[in-house]
DNA sequence: AATGAATGAGCATTCATTCAT
DNA sequence: CATGAATGAATGCTCATTCAT
């Protein structure tokens, strides 16, 4: 076999981390059920079985650093929207939630692979964890959100202190759900049609963008 | 091994799956993280493993059949709570809302396999099932929500025609990402302990409450 | 594949269980320094590598099973041989102990499987154990041994009461130390000769029959 | 990472060898059912893996190295201890045996390693080794084996000639025997106990002292 | 000489499902 | 109807060794 040329600096090294990714993410797109298999990831991206190990202690922590990475992302957008936003002088809060939400939730369209990975239950990715990597994750997730939180409540100033991370946490968990209902597996979908189950199978994007705001509407409401 | 009596008669053999599934659910009580063996259920019951396939195709379809009930036990309990309000001559909405709400987040409290094995059905359970019986579950599911998506919109006048299922839809949607984020394995929740990450991780019952109320109310308004 | 007949009668399990373990033997012999693989023992015995696992818990299992049966067999020959003895009339000590010394190393030449077996370190055999069963072949072989050694007790009156078993265990590992002196990997015969190591390396059943009449003449002697 | 120092002189080539096979002995102290790794070895000594392959050609071969000394030591002591018990003027036989024994077995049972690495000798080291280092070492073992024989000659004269090297080989292998009985696993002792067992489980310096006294007279008095 | 990145062979075990009895 | 013996797919991970730098 020709032998892959060594990342020996450390700039080769995060890119050859970020090609597993890569690979990871695209593998996963393909059938959103499962995990893909270690051997699968490393062919995908040229390198030996061996050689992925060497980047992440176990499978899971595979996934678990590309769920991070979307965690940052997303919510990187969501912060520059709102930045932006401040510095366009769009102050009517009419304007700015449904600008939010829509920067929000087309990241999500765009990145499904998040969603599905997101969606995944705990005992799939958190199982085969080392504790520090999962703290390590859980730490920055709420360091972020918190964060994040903030701001939304300097966004929306009916909403009480504190209510702005709890506001996000539901968000969150409305979009999980939601795209549970609208994620079929391909062959329901060729079995059954598109239309006699779309009550139970919203278009993702849609429904999250207003189910979002209504749930934003009323948080505003009771705060 | 002496056989087992023969379920012959049908009211036999009806009960016969019925304690196929009431084994299957007890089990997965236990240890919610997988779905349990064919061979413990099996064993649970007093049946031979080949004896459990007469009864089920796939081992999924035992767990979709149990969705299948704690779906139609949820919606008769909100079906009811919504029959006693209206005979109690309860038509403040203010009132009405909350306790609706209170009975169907009750239920999920006091019922979590339910939400677990609905969290689970999407990457999990469907993925190995008969389409005859996969599209059973979905009829029965999809009448049974329209139904009680219309008594919804009676209770709500706000809300407008058809809304009531997408309502419902959506705050199926809040309580399983809610789930999610509440479920940790223990293991997680020992390592880390219950307060640093209580941020990420609200309590079940009273997330759900607060949360729905908060959709609810979103929804009522921009109806 | 054209399926495997049924073994439902107890007595043919117990011919299938008896021809993996036959299947195991006869590859262990193939390469004594390592436990040959479960497939490849499955397939020796036209089985599936589930069917194995129908029998044995675990590969060790395996080969424990076969220990216990070559140490039963060698003690039954022991046991056998000193009541022939005693049935002939043979009761000039001189005659007896070489008479039996050449029944046991007989056996042991007759199957170097069973050396290589318990030569083989206790970290490869007994790592991967039930406790039961290995509690159920510790058990069985000592009461064999106590056995045994009452009646070498009676062969030898100068040996003290109690030092019978103690003989054989010194027995044991002599022939156990002899043997690992005397196994050679092939490709070490081939590369070196017989001859330049033959201090080095006994022929085994020469030096046990020559050692162990040594050391049951310093026993008899001692005691 | 910065390089180690060059070790451009023999005499430091020769340290830097013996540095590997110091971290290599400790490590294996510590858990003497397998051969430690190589990466732990070389962390250990503060070099990195490839350079351990500078000074050993397998993993084995560094094992090896490691049981010719203590063969090496051992001879030595048993060398010693004739030599000095001529100087001494001990020429009673009675005295001298014993003597010498209590030498030989001290020191095995001071070096547990080494009776370990030595039974594992067999279907462990051999496995993986250059022919080179192999044939090496089994020469001067040979060598030392010879010298020693004489030596055992001369202080039992009833031994016939070449006798005495060949009783040294039925003494090594009585001893590497007994400790195979002696050493059991300590999950195994902590779930038996000590005491049901201890007939088929000596404690292995008694046994051995006895055992090889045995075998000594028996062979003294056959010779 | 020293380093450490890359390689890839090797394997026990579970368990859903089938089907002969 | 009931049984339970037989099947076999499916896979993460370690670690000795090599060799480019």
């Amino acid at each position: 076999m020709s032998k892959l040329l060594r990342a020996v600096a450390d700039d080769d090294k995060k890119q050859r981390r970020q090609s597993i990714l890569q690979a990871a993410a695209e593998l996963f797109a393909e059938d959103s059920r499962q995990l893909p298999s270690v051997i699968s990831i490393a062919k995908a991206c040229g390198l030996a079985k061996g050689t992925v190990y060497l980047y992440f202690k176990t499978k899971e922590g595979i996934f678990l650093a590309l769920l991070s990475q979307y965690f940052q992302s997303w919510f990187e957008q969501g912060l520059q929207a709102m930045a932006v936003m401040q510095a366009d002088g769009c102050t009517a809060l009419k304007d700015q939630i449904p600008r939010l939400l829509t920067v929000l939730v087309d990241y999500l369209e765009n990145n499904p692979e998040f969603m599905q990975l997101a969606s995944m239950n705990h005992s799939i990715i958190e199982k085969n964890l080392d504790n520090d990597v999962a703290y390590q994750f859980k730490k920055e997730l709420l360091d972020l959100s918190i964060q994040m939180g903030n701001a939304v409540e300097q966004l929306i100033p009916a909403l009480p202190k504190g209510e702005g991370v709890l506001l996000l946490r539901r968000t969150y968990a409305l979009t999980i759900g939601i795209w549970q209902l609208s994620d079929w597996p391909d062959a329901m979908v060729d079995a059954f049609g598109e239309d006699e189950f779309q009550v139970l199978r919203p278009k993702f994007a849609d429904e999250a963008r207003l189910a979002v705001m209504q749930l934003w509407i009323g948080a505003a409401q009771l705060g």
